[in-house]
DNA sequence: CCTGTCACG
DNA sequence: GACGTACGTGACAGGG
C-alpha cells in the first residue's frame, strides 16, 4: 500500500479532480432507472456512476495517470452565494425523488473505489476543485479537471487543465477561448456580461457570449468596459451596461470561483491508493452489480462475489449462519501497535463501529474511559483508557490509574484521523453521544451512521430503540446488562471502576452489536421506503443537536434563587392558612390527603376516586370546588408554586453546568413517535409561559452580555398543514389573505360576519380548531369548553358541515391506518400505528392519534429541515441556535447582527418545506427579540 | 417503581 | 346503552 501523507506534493505531481455531481448527474440520465431487486431501490445513477469511476480508474495510465485524487461533491443546500444574491440557482427543479436516496452511495461507492470524496458545507464543488487546483499550481504541480462544466474553465492554464470525460478530449487555453473567445483569466468578465439561465446568474440582459467576448477583447477587461461603457456605440448596448452595472458586478462575483477556501485536508492526503478489492466487492455486492462486479473482479485479478438471487435475510431467525458471540473472543488492547493495527483493518474496510464508556451519562460532564471498536461481526477489542486500580482493602478504590492501558491522549491523537476521515463511516448505536464526548477531546467525528436513528426511522411507534431491545428483537441476543457491572441505587459504580477483564466483555459486545445491527438495519432502510427520511431528517440532525446542546443557554442562577426564596415565603403562609382552615396538620402535597379534607372532612361534592382508590384531586376539580370553598382555590394557589420551586426555580439551578455556567438540555430525535423531539435534564419545552407568575421564569433565561436573545415561531403551523393536508379551500384562501383564522372559522361556523365576531365566539371556534388536529371528540370538546356534551356534538356537526374535507381527511386517515398499519407525513416519515384494530377502549385512542399524527409529525420535519439548514444559514453571523420549542427556534445573537440574523433565519424557516414539498399555505414565521426569553417570546 | 399532577407545544 | 376519550411530551412528589 502506498504509504499515505508524507511526500510532499510538487513539481511531477499530477492532481485528478473529478466532478462528482457531474457523474451522478450524467450517470442518471444515461441510463434506465435501474433498480436493486431485493428491495426495490432506485440504483441507477450509482451503478452509472460506478461504471464511469470503473472506466476512469482502467483509463489512468501512461503520462497523464494522476499521483494525486479526489472527487468532489457538491454540498446538499445552500452555498454562500445565495448570501450574495438570493435568486442563485433559484429556478433549479429539485432533484428528482428516485435519485435523492442515490446521493449519499455515490459517496459510499467513491469510499469504495478507495478514492478520496470531499464536500464542504456552505460550498459548491466547483469552489473546493478551484482551491485545489490553484494549490496544485502554486505548488508546481499538474491538475486535471475531469468535467465539461464550463464555469470551471476560468481555472484553466499554468499546468490547469479540463478533461473531458465523455469525448475524451482535453480543455486547454486554445479550448477555453474557442468557448469563450477569451482567454482562461477573462472567462468571469464574458460570463459576468452574458449571465447564465440554468444557474439564474443575471448577467447583461440582451448581450451573450459571443457579444461579451467581442466587448472585453475591445477594452481588455470587464472594469475597463463598465468605467468606459459612454464609449460603446451601440445605443442600446451602452444603455444596458450603464444601468445594469450592478447586476454584471454581482453576477461577476456569483461566477467568480473561490480559490482561498479553507480546507480541513492538504493536497498530500489525496495520494493516489491502491484499490482494495474486499472493500469494493463488497459495497458492489450489497448494490446488487452482478455485471459490474465480475469486470471489476476480472480486472483486479480477485473472485467475483456471489450475489445470491433471493432477497436478503430481514432478521436474525432468517439469518442461516448467524455468527455466535464469544464475549471471550474479544481483544483487550493496551499498546500502539495493537491499535494501529485496528486502524489499519477500519481504513481497509471502510467502516468502524465505535463506542464510548464514560463516568456517566451527562455528556457534558463525563470523563472518557475507554473506547470500543468493531470492523466485522464477532471481532471487537476494547481501549480502556482511565481505569482506576481496584484496590481491595479501599473501599473506594484507588486514584491510581490500572495496569494495562493506553495514554488516553496518545489513543485519542490515533484515532482522531481515523474518526474524522470522510472516507471511513462511524457507525454508533446514539452517535450524538459518542461525538460530543468526543468533540470535548478535539474529535470531530463524520461521517457517522446511527443505528438507534435507524431503528427509530423504520419502527417509531412499535418498539424502542433502545441497544437492548435491538439486540434481543433483530440478533435474538441478550447483551451483558450494564447494572451486572455497576450495580443500582446508592452502591453503584461509575464504569472507570469496573476490572478491565470484565469491562473488556461488556464494552467490545456493544460495539460488536452495533456492527451488526448497522449490518441488518441499513439495507432495511431501503425496504422500508425511509431511506430518505434517514438521510435527511435523521442522521443530519446529529450534528446540530450536539452543537446546540453543547453551547446551552445562559440561566441568570441569582434571579432564580430569589424566586425560590419568594415562592417558599408564599409557601409557608398558604400551608398556614390550609391548616387552619382543615383545623388540623397535613401534607399539602400529598393528593390523597388533600382529597380526604375536601371529600370526607369538608365533606365538598364532586369528588371522583383514581383507580387506585385514592380521592382524585386534579386541577380542574378543584377549580370547580373553589366557587363553593376557599380551601381548593388555596390548594391550587400552593400547588402553582410548589411545581414552579421544585421543577424550575430550585431544578434549574442545579442543572447549570460548573464549567460553562450554562445549561444544557439534551435533545432526544427519539422521543416523540410523531418526529417531535423531546428534551430532558433539564426540559427545556415545558418552561412556564401560560401564567404570568410562571413567566417570570423565562425572565432568568438570558443572553450573554452584548447578545440579544431572539425567538421565531411558526405561526399556526398545524392549521396550515391540515389546510394543506385536507384540502380546505377556505382555510387555505384565509391564509393566503392572512386573514385570522379562528375568527374566519367561527364566522362560517355560527353564520356572524367577521365585523360583529366577539371574542368568547372566537374563543369557541379556536377551541374547535385545535380538536380537529387532536382528533375532535365531543367529550373533549365539552370538557375543554366547559359546555354541555350535546352543544359540543352540535358544534362538530356543525363544523363538518361547513368543512367536510376534514371530515374525509379523518375517515380516509383512519382507514389508511387500519390497512396499513401506520400513517404518514408530508415528508415520507411514517408513524407506526399497531394498536389501531384493537378493539375496546384503546380503539378510540389510536384512532385520534393516527388523525393527529401526521399534521403533528409534518410540522416536525418542517422544523427539522430548517435546523438542519441553519447552521449554513447563519455562518458568518455571531449568531447561534439554542433551543428548539416544537414549533420554535430560540437564539442568541450579538446585538448588532440582530436584524440579520433573524432576516435569514426566518427565510430558512419559512422556506423550510421547500423543495420537497409544495404547501398551498405559506408559512408565516413571527420574530422577538429581548434580554430574556420572556421578553423575546 | 408506579401514580397523580402539571408544565409546555 | 355504557364506557371513557381530546394529540404529543418530561419532571416531581408521595407512597408503597
Amino acid at each position: 500500500m502506498a504509504e499515505t501523507g508524507e511526500a510532499k506534493f510538487g513539481k511531477g505531481c499530477h492532481l485528478h479532480l473529478i466532478d462528482g455531481s457531474a457523474f451522478i448527474f450524467r450517470a442518471y440520465h444515461a441510463l434506465p432507472p435501474l433498480t436493486r431487486k431485493s428491495d426495490g431501490l432506485p440504483i441507477g445513477a450509482v451503478a452509472g456512476f460506478c461504471n464511469m469511476l470503473q472506466r476512469y480508474v482502467e483509463g489512468n495510465t501512461g503520462p497523464d495517470a494522476p499521483t494525486h485524487v479526489a472527487v468532489i461533491f457538491d454540498y446538499s443546500g445552500k452555498s454562500f452565494r445565495n448570501d450574495m444574491y438570493d435568486q442563485y440557482k433559484a429556478n433549479r427543479p429539485p432533484a428528482p425523488e428516485d435519485l435523492v436516496p442515490q446521493f449519499p452511495l455515490t459517496r459510499d461507492a467513491t469510499r469504495a473505489f478507495n478514492i478520496a470524496c470531499k464536500e464542504i458545507e456552505g460550498f459548491e464543488a466547483d469552489d473546493i476543485i478551484a482551491t485545489l487546483a490553484c494549490q496544485a499550481r502554486d505548488a508546481g504541480g499538474r491538475c486535471t479537471i475531469i468535467s465539461s462544466d464550463k464555469d470551471l474553465m476560468q481555472l484553466v492554464g499554468d499546468g490547469v487543465e479540463m478533461l473531458d470525460a465523455m469525448k475524451n478530449k482535453r480543455i486547454d487555453r486554445d479550448g477555453v477561448h474557442e468557448k469563450f473567445g477569451v482567454g482562461p483569466e477573462r472567462v468571469v468578465d464574458v460570463q459576468a456580461l452574458a449571465g447564465d439561465s440554468v444557474d439564474n446568474v443575471p448577467g447583461a440582459p440582451g448581450i451573450g457570449i459571443k457579444t461579451a467576448a467581442l466587448l472585453i477583447n475591445e477594452f481588455g477587461d470587464l472594469e475597463t468596459l463598465l468605467d468606459r461603457a459612454e464609449e460603446i456605440k451601440q445605443p442600446k448596448r451602452r444603455q444596458t451596461l450603464i444601468e445594469k452595472r450592478d447586476q454584471i458586478e454581482l453576477s461577476k462575483r456569483l461566477v467568480q470561483l473561490d480559490c482561498e477556501m479553507e480546507l480541513d485536508f492538504t493536497l498530500e492526503s489525496l495520494e493516489v491508493q491502491d484499490p482494495v478489492s474486499e472493500k469494493l466487492m463488497e459495497f458492489l455486492a450489497e448494490m446488487e452489480m452482478r455485471t459490474l462486479s465480475k469486470r471489476i473482479a476480472a480486472q483486479l485479478g480477485v473472485e467475483a462475489p456471489v450475489i445470491a438471487e433471493a432477497p436478503k435475510a430481514d432478521t436474525a431467525a432468517d439469518a442461516p449462519e448467524a455468527i455466535p458471540f464469544e464475549v471471550d473472543k474479544y481483544q483487550h488492547v493496551d499498546s500502539a501497535a495493537e491499535l494501529e493495527a485496528w486502524i489499519a483493518k477500519a481504513h481497509k474496510r471502510g467502516w468502524i463501529a465505535v463506542d464510548t464508556e464514560t463516568t456517566g451519562l451527562d455528556d457534558m460532564q463525563v470523563d472518557l474511559v475507554g473506547i470500543s471498536l468493531c470492523v466485522e461481526a464477532g471481532d471487537a477489542c476494547y481501549i480502556p483508557l482511565a481505569h482506576k486500580k481496584g484496590d481491595a482493602d479501599d473501599l473506594f478504590g484507588s486514584d491510581d490509574l490500572a495496569d494495562g492501558q493506553m495514554n488516553l491522549e496518545e489513543a485519542v491523537s490515533m484515532l482522531k484521523p481515523l474518526l474524522e476521515d470522510p472516507a471511513v463511516m462511524k457507525i454508533f448505536q446514539n452517535a450524538k453521544y459518542d461525538c460530543k464526548i468526543f468533540k470535548r477531546y478535539g474529535v470531530s467525528v463524520a461521517p457517522i451512521d446511527d443505528t438507534m436513528l435507524m431503528s427509530y426511522a423504520m419502527n417509531a411507534g412499535v418498539h424502542n430503540h433502545g441497544m437492548d431491545t435491538l439486540s434481543e428483537t433483530y440478533l435474538s441476543h441478550k447483551p451483558i446488562s450494564i447494572k451486572s457491572l455497576l450495580g443500582t441505587g446508592k452502591s453503584a459504580i461509575t464504569f472507570d471502576k469496573v476490572p478491565l477483564e470484565d469491562a473488556v466483555k461488556y464494552a467490545a459486545e456493544d460495539a460488536d452489536i452495533t456492527l451488526r445491527l448497522w449490518q441488518l438495519l441499513k439495507p432495511q432502510l431501503h425496504q422500508k421506503k425511509v431511506t430518505t427520511v434517514y438521510e435527511t431528517l435523521e442522521r443530519p440532525l446529529v450534528p446540530v443537536l450536539s452543537e446546540m446542546e453543547m453551547h446551552g443557554v445562559l440561566v441568570d442562577r441569582d434571579a432564580l434563587s430569589r424566586m425560590s426564596n419568594s415562592f417558599a415565603q408564599k409557601m409557608a403562609q398558604y400551608e398556614a392558612e390550609l391548616h387552619e382552615i382543615a383545623g388540623k396538620s397535613f401534607n399539602v402535597q400529598s393528593p390523597a390527603q388533600v382529597g380526604q379534607i375536601l371529600f370526607e372532612d369538608l365533606e365538598l361534592e364532586g369528588g371522583k376516586k383514581t383507580k387506585t382508590g385514592q380521592w382524585s384531586t386534579p386541577a380542574d376539580v378543584l377549580e370547580d370546588l373553589a366557587a363553593e370553598h376557599d380551601f381548593p382555590r388555596r390548594v391550587l394557589d400552593y400547588r402553582q408554586l410548589q411545581k414552579l420551586k421544585s421543577t424550575y426555580t430550585d431544578a434549574l439551578q442545579d442543572h447549570i453546568n460548573p464549567d460553562t455556567g450554562r445549561v444544557h438540555t439534551s435533545y432526544s430525535q427519539i422521543g416523540a413517535n410523531t418526529g417531535r423531539f423531546s428534551s430532558n435534564d433539564p426540559n427545556l419545552q415545558n418552561i412556564p409561559v401560560r401564567t404570568e407568575e410562571g413567566r417570570r421564569i423565562r425572565e432568568a433565561f438570558v443572553a450573554a452580555p452584548g447578545n440579544k436573545l431572539i425567538a421565531l415561531d411558526y405561526s399556526q403551523i398545524e392549521l396550515r398543514i391540515l389546510a394543506h393536508i385536507a384540502g380546505i379551500d377556505a382555510l387555505k384562501q384565509a391564509f393566503k389573505d392572512g386573514h385570522d383564522i379562528h375568527a374566519m372559522t367561527a364566522s362560517e361556523m355560527f353564520d356572524v360576519p367577521l365585523d360583529e365576531m366577539t371574542p368568547d365566539v372566537r374563543r369557541q371556534a379556536k377551541a374547535i380548531n385545535f380538536g380537529v388536529i387532536y382528533g375532535i371528540s365531543a367529550f373533549g370538546l365539552a370538557r375543554n369548553l366547559h359546555i354541555p356534551r350535546s352543544d359540543a356534538q352540535a358544534f362538530i356537526t356543525r363544523y363538518f358541515e361547513r368543512f367536510p374535507g376534514i371530515r374525509t381527511y379523518m375517515d380516509d386517515t383512519k382507514a389508511f391506518a387500519k390497512e396499513n398499519l401506520y400513517v404518514q407525513t408530508l415528508f415520507g416519515r411514517k408513524i407506526n400505528m399497531p394498536q389501531i384494530n384493537a378493539k375496546g377502549p384503546h380503539a378510540g385512542f389510536a384512532a385520534r392519534a393516527a388523525i393527529n399524527a401526521p399534521i403533528q409529525g409534518t410540522a416536525a420535519d418542517i422544523i427539522r429541515r430548517a435546523m438542519i439548514r441553519m447552521p449554513s444559514a447563519i455562518k458568518g453571523l455571531p449568531a447561534k441556535m439554542l433551543l428548539q420549542v416544537h414549533d420554535e427556534l430560540i437564539f442568541e445573537v450579538a446585538e448588532d447582527a440582530v436584524d440579520d440574523t433573524i432576516a435569514v433565519a426566518r427565510d430558512v424557516m419559512q422556506g423550510a418545506a421547500d423543495p420537497a414539498v409544495k404547501l398551498d399555505v405559506p408559512l408565516v414565521v413571527d420574530a422577538g427579540i429581548g434580554d430574556n426569553w420572556s421578553e423575546a417570546h
